[in-house]
DNA sequence: GTGGTCTAGACCACA
DNA sequence: GTGGTCTAGACCACT
């Protein structure tokens, strides 16, 4: 599987969310280790500035941390991974609940909607 | 409430995004005329040059002709914002499932999650 | 007068060092545009990337703001400008002075060292 | 007290100013044995040739010198801790004034400035 | 012309 | 080997 990047927005950010969801889908697990910006700018075929700016954005945003010489890890904390799981869920239902509501969709025909799209 | 936009995504883009979600929920019919250039840029809060690509853009999508000297209009055919709609939708739906199986939630989870928030 | 930069510290840090003194000295205005990240590149003879990240640096803690595709500007409020001035002030004294105790000199003695260098 | 390095500067000089200032200070006498580098680099939760390279750094600069498998002692000389003292302080203080010239400041505000922060 | 992002690849401090 | 910084230079969105 190799990955794709939408060419609309920074990749930067779309490597961000890939590792927030490996947080949240428990692929990546509090305290693990990150591949390191090297490895990951080969698996993603991508130049290690851009992970690079991807590690030091998430450190920003306290989900990882540097040891120097050593790596990039997943906070140590599994409460933080918590409440990135609970934001950007939310985050996405309510987005996409409002875009639905806009298309003039009904609560009822939204549900219609995707209980028929999950059954395909 | 003024418009703003996410300064990752292009603005021209999120421009048609706009305009295409006032054609599916009618707030903009077919036929109808839209803001001129200068206008939009002042709604908006935008560069001219920024809505005349949208408009440009969504041109060459088909979804707006323009008359020289009297402005651009939605195309008039009824039959392309149904099929616009239905696009988009199904974009929408599908990126939002595939979304949250990412986060790794189970179908059933997920219509969970949307019932909960709609009741809310 | 060229600009020499201390091979030990990060540049853009000294970039940015550079600008916060021109703003305490008022040869930067609230308001005033900012050198363009080309132009400034070539003044200090640096790299375009450095400078950028030192703007962005200075973005993200409030002291400049951009304005897509027109420049980069010192915020307008003059009040920012007082407190950069009186936080680096009270850094810079309050650094020398613990480190002249460190050395073991007195108060008096440290004001007549600096007296004494003052008048050469 | 744990000791926090600055993460801009490479931590080898900082464990050199460190050991200089102790010098001056005399904490640390002429001939006296410096901390192993193992204990050193507990003490200071640092990597062992980090400290290792500071001493090396400070060989090279004649303050230091080390007797194999007894350890690493200050210069029995007193002359040269007196110069370094000269030395590191005028270098403080020509630098504490430039900035402050700098920063836009008389010399009599700057000697104003230094006795109200002594005065607190 | 202006900032924002990205590539390709280098050198450094640190473990 | 690992992250942090930097150069040289490109392309893009926007004014």
């Amino acid at each position: 599987m190799t990955q794709v990047f939408d060419g609309n927005i920074p990749i930067y950010l779309q490597i961000m969310d890939l590792i927030k969801k490996q947080m949240i889908s428990k692929e990546l697990l509090p305290g693990q280790k990150l591949s390191s910006v090297r490895d990951m700018s080969k698996q993603l075929e991508v130049n290690p500035n851009t992970v690079q700016r991807a590690y030091v954005e998430m450190e920003r945003e306290m989900l990882v941390y540097t040891k120097r010489g050593q790596g990039t890890f997943i906070v140590n904390e599994p409460e933080v991974v918590l409440k990135l799981r609970q934001e950007m869920v939310l985050d996405r239902v309510a987005k996409f609940v409002r875009e639905m509501e806009e298309f003039g969709f009904s609560h009822d025909e939204l549900l219609k909607i995707i209980e028929r799209h999950l059954s395909e």
